[in-house]
RNA sequence: CGGGGCGUAGCGCAGUGGUUUAGCGUGCUUGGUUCGGGACCAAGAGGUCGAAGGUUCAACUCCUUUCGCCCCGACCA
């Protein structure tokens, strides 16, 4: 490609509206323009790196065995009213409807159609295990879109499904995702981590994240360098026995009220009573939002004095739509409790009394007693009625790994793919039905597993840049190489550069030509803004037989033979993509 | 949806109730001089000041409504 023919646009200013580097430079470089809040449009650049990931997602899905299939994009309702996701999608979901007032989606994902597909079209057990995938757009109605692609409403989504007969081909299955996507980004030239995740809303028995470490990421993760375990905060979990110690048998001291004038908080608590936190037991008051007529649901939740609430894990565990504090004036007449004094013993019959795991490592602890400036000391469980054990704590880097011990490092990251294990959540709401070997009819296993494609090319910006612009990874980068003519007025300059540029043609090296007639300042600028990986200058060396080599992550600037280039450049390419 | 901010030339921004012709930088066009890290000179083109309504002798400026965009939160793969 010519660089004066080509579709780019490039700016020295960063735009007004990008927060993160990868936006900016994004933007900067002309990859993308933005059509409307979350809806962008892939500029020629953009489209040739989305490409060249779409085509690793490709090869390495069908290596694993699945095959392409494409499904619409505008999707009937009733698909969705057999599920109940529907209703359930809420506001996320965009509707439409046509002339004749039926009524339609935009696909926010393929759960449903997927299914709907194979129940109509396997109906033996011979027919599976099965792998399907699409790359196609999707639209998601985000409350708040941001960052460019990484929270776009419409966006270009890979997501593959799995059908099978048995829980054992299921793993199979999922196992060989998982290895897929780890050759996915990988070959991308990005670096990840994969960690356990929540699979919330979606279900299933298990999930996996594949994150890109970025401290701009959304998500929150931790990871032991030890022994490699690694887990979204929303999920991750600690070794509370290391923590709390080796639970004690409760002392057989009587519980006793004691005066605490003023300290309602964990922190003052401790201080005044001269114990550690782990000898103290929080109390949290949460509600679903509604009001007292309409489905209002109150809960009481109890952690260890050691430990923060982690809000995700109790809103996952009760399943409510939105999860509010109930608040503070409210607390009494509502549960019962003593707000900065509230203990579970004399709680409202009928409150349910969630407890974090880490309450059973608690013995002879003091709670609130539910009357101002008093807690109550030598509480043990036996003393109130828990209705629940979950685990409800928020893991902290100084918190030891749950697996080995060892102290875990919280990072942020990017979810670039995102793989669940679905059971027969789809295949029963939607009749998806086998015959197995004896017969029988049974419910079709699922697994489901997603990549952003615009995503993953923005994390890698986001994780490949300096202050001069972008580095693209070389399997992924729009072009290989871009040949600078550095004075198109000097006609050896310019020979040795049309020279060189044909032949790179004629070898198939993705090269862009920069012949336009400006300063050499302002093409090395917009090189290195741009950020193909290797860099050929035709300057003042020409005359002697001589180019510039460079690459852009390597400062060295090396002189070379013209009659070396190619054979350079194809060597460099080659031993980079993988 | 709550809180905050912003809409003025392609982009980034200034600006003011009373010079009737709305500015700066950059980008764009033309001519010339330049040519190794975003050059210089000169001449140009480009705006219903987001939209609608109102107040006023007079509105880009004040008021109301509305649309759009960004940030924090809630929420979400």
């Amino acid at each position: 490609m010519r660089f004066s023919q080509a579709f780019i646009r490039t700016s020295k200013d960063d735009p007004a509206d990008a927060e993160i580097i990868s936006h900016k430079l994004l933007m900067r470089a002309g990859f993308i323009r933005k059509l409307a809040s979350g809806i962008y449009i892939m500029m020629p650049l953009a489209n040739l790196a989305i490409k060249k990931i779409e085509n690793i997602i490709r090869s390495e899905m069908n290596k694993a065995g699945a095959q392409e299939v494409i499904m619409p994009c505008i999707l009937p309702a009733a698909l969705w009213q057999e599920t109940g996701r529907w209703e359930i999608y809420g506001d996320e979901m965009l509707r439409i409807k046509d002339r004749a007032e039926r009524e339609y989606c935009f696909g926010p994902t393929h759960e449903e159609v997927i299914t709907d597909l194979v129940r109509h079209d396997v109906k033996s057990y011979k027919q599976l295990p099965v792998i399907l995938y699409q790359v196609q757009t999707k639209f998601r109605d985000e409350i708040r879109p941001r960052f460019g692609l990484m929270r776009a409403r419409e966006f270009t989504m890979k997501d593959a499904y799995s059908f099978e007969t048995s829980y054992e081909q299921l793993d199979i299955n999922y196992k060989k995702m998982y290895a897929a996507y780890c050759n996915i980004f990988k070959r991308c030239g990005l670096k990840y981590t994969v960690v356990e995740a929540d699979s919330g809303a979606i279900g299933g028995s298990s999930s996996n994240e594949f994150m890109v470490v970025a401290p701009s990421g959304e998500d929150a993760i931790v990871h032991c360098d030890k022994c490699g375990y690694s887990a979204n905060v929303e999920k991750a979990t600690t070794d509370i026995a290391k923590i709390l110690g080796p639970s004690e048998k409760p002392s057989g001291a009587k519980p006793e009220k004691i005066h605490t004038p003023g300290a309602s908080s964990i922190e003052d608590l401790a201080k005044f009573l001269n114990v550690p936190k782990k000898k103290l037991c929080k109390i949290l008051f949460y509600t679903n939002g509604k009001a007292a007529n309409d489905g209002r649901e109150d809960v009481v939740v109890l952690v260890s004095g050691e430990f923060e609430l982690n809000e995700i894990k109790l809103k996952n565990y009760l399943d409510f739509v939105s999860l509010e504090l109930i608040p503070s004036e409210e607390v009494q007449a509502r549960t019962g409790a003593y707000p900065g004094f509230g203990g579970p013993i004399g709680i409202k019959p009928g409150i349910k009394i969630i407890a974090d795991a880490s309450l059973k490592y608690l013995s002879d602890f003091v709670i609130g007693a539910n009357e101002k400036d008093y807690h109550t000391k030598n509480v043990n469980l036996t003393d109130f009625k828990v209705d629940v054990f979950v685990d409800l704590m928020m893991v902290d880097d100084k918190h030891p790994c749950p697996k080995c011990g060892e102290k875990l490092e919280k990072t942020r990251g990017i979810e670039v793919g995102h793989i669940f294990k679905l059971g027969t959540k789809y295949s029963e709401k939607l009749h998806a039905y086998f015959i197995d070997e004896s017969g029988k009819e049974k419910p079709i296993i699922m697994g489901c597993y997603g990549i952003g494609v615009g995503r993953t090319m923005q994390s890698a910006v986001e994780q490949n840049n300096d202050k001069d612009g972008i580095c693209w990874p070389m399997p992924i980068a729009p072009y290989h190489v871009e040949l600078i003519l550095l004075n198109v007025n000097d006609a050896t300059q310019k020979q040795v550069a049309e020279e060189l540029y044909e032949k790179m043609k004629a070898e198939n090296i993705e090269v862009i030509y920069d012949d336009r007639n400006e300063k050499p300042g302002f093409k090395f600028k917009d090189a290195d803004l741009l950020g193909f990986p290797i860099r050929v200058t035709v300057g003042r060396d020409a005359a002697s037989g001589k180019v510039e080599f460079k690459r852009r992550t390597n400062p060295e600037v090396k002189v070379i033979e013209i009659k070396d280039v190619i054979n350079i450049v194809k060597c460099e390419i080659q031993k980079e993509i993988i």
